[in-house]
DNA sequence: CTTGACCTGTTATGATATTACATACATAGA
DNA sequence: TCTATGTATGTAATATCATAACAGGTCAAG
């Protein structure tokens, strides 16, 4: 057991179906401890995202439900994305107007998000160190941080690997 | 003359005027050191972009390019609004899908956005320690970082003071 | 001049996101 | 049990953001 949160198993050789099994367990008990209810539509959608480690589109995910028969209008997808967002089990990542399962789900986090530009993965990655750099910065403007962004492009480690 | 990179006026109490003709006489230099033509439309974008320290949306441009005459059609916004970015005259804020001026044209700078949720100002801090940060906790994961968007939302200096 | 590179303009379409309203469902109080 | 209430879902319509593809204009090198 690491003593702070680890990394995230993204670019990580794991077993994923445990991964995503054990992700819906505690977004269970995390919205049944809120006084939430985590729906049919919800709950699929939290899976759909869980299947990889990527960023989907509201309209990628959208598709899916319809296919399944949920509603096939746009709002579905959006209102289950942001109801995950809001309670922390999905997060947004802005650079791809897409969303991506919280690999953290029930532990107290300051995401960061690597984006691999060839595979696509994303990873977490902790941002508290860098965002008491920018804190630093801001204060000096007199600025008041409330929420931060915090993404990277680049290549992960099995990319870089490949030719 | 400040050791580093000064902070940008954007919070600041500051001759205007000035600040934006200084970015623009910049704009021309850089421009002609690097053999590309700031055309009409492009220096006219630019200007749009320096009336105020805030973003403005790809449209809105449009919309004020249009009713000066030049074209009306999205790709006339965005092509130069792009060359604008690509030559670090401006950046784009992820966040609000959001064009700004740059506020130090002609420096070598990493800037993080800082955004006041109240007035919408946009001002570039440092973020070249929160990037050192976040180098760190991505070579942990073996992640190669490319480009980074760092951006806070909070509230500026007068926003925080007023009631 | 002519050529070629680049810039501008336009049409058309694609991708992302929200508003507004109607219907269905869960559940707690009468 | 029944019904009132809040919440969730479904749908239509529309707003907002962005790009592809092509036609025509400008300008400087040859
Ligand atoms: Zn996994
Ligand atoms: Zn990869
Ligand atoms: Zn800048
Ligand atoms: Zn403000």
């Amino acid at each position: 057991m690491s003593a702070h949160p680890h990394p995230g198993p993204a670019f990580a050789q794991h077993n994923h179906a445990h991964c995503a099994h054990d992700a819906l367990t505690r977004a269970e008990a995390i919205t049944k401890e809120a006084g939430v209810r985590l729906t049919p539509v919800r709950r699929r959608v939290l899976e759909i995202l869980l299947e990889e480690h990527k960023a989907l589109g509201a309209y990628d995910v959208l598709a899916r439900l319809a296919a399944e028969g949920f509603g096939n209008q746009p709002p579905v997808a959006y209102r289950a994305l942001e109801f995950l967002v809001e309670h922390g089990l999905a997060h947004r990542i802005q650079r791809l107007n897409a969303f991506t399962a919280c690999t953290h789900i029930g532990q107290a986090h300051a995401p960061a998000f690597l984006i691999c530009r060839s595979c696509a993965t994303v990873a977490e990655a902790e941002a508290a160190p860098a965002r008491a750099a920018l804190e630093q910065s801001a204060a000096a403007l007199g600025f008041a941080i409330e929420r931060t962004t915090i993404e990277a492009l680049g290549l992960c480690p099995a990319c870089r690997g490949a030719t």
